[in-house]
DNA sequence: GTCTATAATGGGATAGAC
DNA sequence: GTCTATCCCATTATAGAC
């Protein structure tokens, strides 16, 4: 994926794992509370053998934040790309919430760092990153206003305010979601519905 | 409001001076990362002299998801009362909406605090603050009850993924209203209009 | 590639003067 | 009620052995 430092396949294993143990713990506790010594503890070595991988607690965590928006981004993607372009607007846009709500869950981790670091980090990594939640949000304004051309948005709906309002929703899912119990198939559904339609009955 | 320790009024025009600045920085860089220096700082006097007001840092970041909490919760409960008891349960249900808006936005650093360091507290005043959470999500599940009850909602909507949808969108104003640009009165009729009507079309 | 040892800094908290 | 001075400990990061 990224650039490697050169190094044998062993180092590279090992630094997958660093990153993937460091942004669960990232993502529970906070970037100051989280210690280079905690990480190490978790990965079976010592706080020192992290500085052959990283250079600093920064650049960890700025690679986290770079792999944990790529990977729910492209997964995003890929599934509304599958469709084909023979798909309808409200395919594409049900598609991109469920594909949208399941890169959050699969790369849950990652996920969870992102956001819960969002606002505690270094300026330099912080303002990469909400330049990127703004292309992210314009892809979800793309998808709406597909969505109004295609006659399935009320004109008296303000697209922004759409925009937040389904996307708070399944940014959600990360604070409460079980896999254990219930699929995000329906989650999604059961959303998508209520966004379309409402709630209120037909003929209430 | 609560407890005073016996002091003279100096005593706790600073103490309350000392809560609202340290809910602004707790939510701003997080649990570990605020020091009690920089507190005293932005107040103007030494980090030792915060210890005559609170026995440590974690009674004084306790003090500020209580009193945040409460703010916000009365806050809601006073907007819905005040409609009277021959309110119908959609007007409960959008004042609610409006009040729990108003709420975070009126005690916005408290409100921040509360969000950004429930994760990342001490475990006593995290599980005292994830039982009050339980609490208020069963006050909007009764809400949307007697939603249900007055025919306002469709049968086959569940009830805790509608409250979820709804309060996802609610809580969601902290991170991006701006109160010198728009009116929250907007932005909460705009979201209760797509809460029951959904976006599309009648015609569709 | 990982270790031990350690440097340099900054944290929460306390003692006691004023 | 706030100050100065200080204690003790944890942190990031580096140096150099293995």
């Amino acid at each position: 994926m990224a650039r490697r430092k050169t190094s044998s396949n062993g180092a590279n294993a090992t630094r997958e794992n660093l990153l993937k143990l460091a942004a669960r713990i990232f993502g529970m506790q906070g970037y100051s509370a989280t210690t280079m010594r905690t990480i190490a503890e978790q990965a079976g070595i010592e706080a020192a053998s992290i500085y052959y991988h990283f250079s600093s607690k920064e650049e960890l965590v700025d690679e986290i934040m770079e792999d944990g928006a790529n990977r729910i981004v492209q997964h995003l993607r890929e599934r509304v790309e599958a469709l084909g372009p023979d798909a309808t607007a409200e395919q594409r846009f049900r598609a991109a919430v469920l594909g949208q709500m399941s890169g959050l869950v699969q790369h849950g981790d990652f996920a969870l760092a992102h956001r819960s670091l969002l606002g505690q980090l270094p300026e330099k990594v912080r303002d990469r990153q909400i330049k990127r939640r703004d292309r992210h949000q314009k892809l979800w304004d793309g998808l709406l206003e597909e969505l109004r051309a295609s006659g399935q948005l009320r004109d008296d709906v303000d697209i922004h305010l759409a925009r937040i309002f389904i996307l708070s929703s399944i940014n959600s899912v990360l604070s409460w979601f079980n896999p254990g119990k219930g699929s995000l198939e329906r989650v999604s559904e059961q959303f998508c519905d209520m966004f379309f339609e409402g709630v209120r009955p037909k003929s209430g």
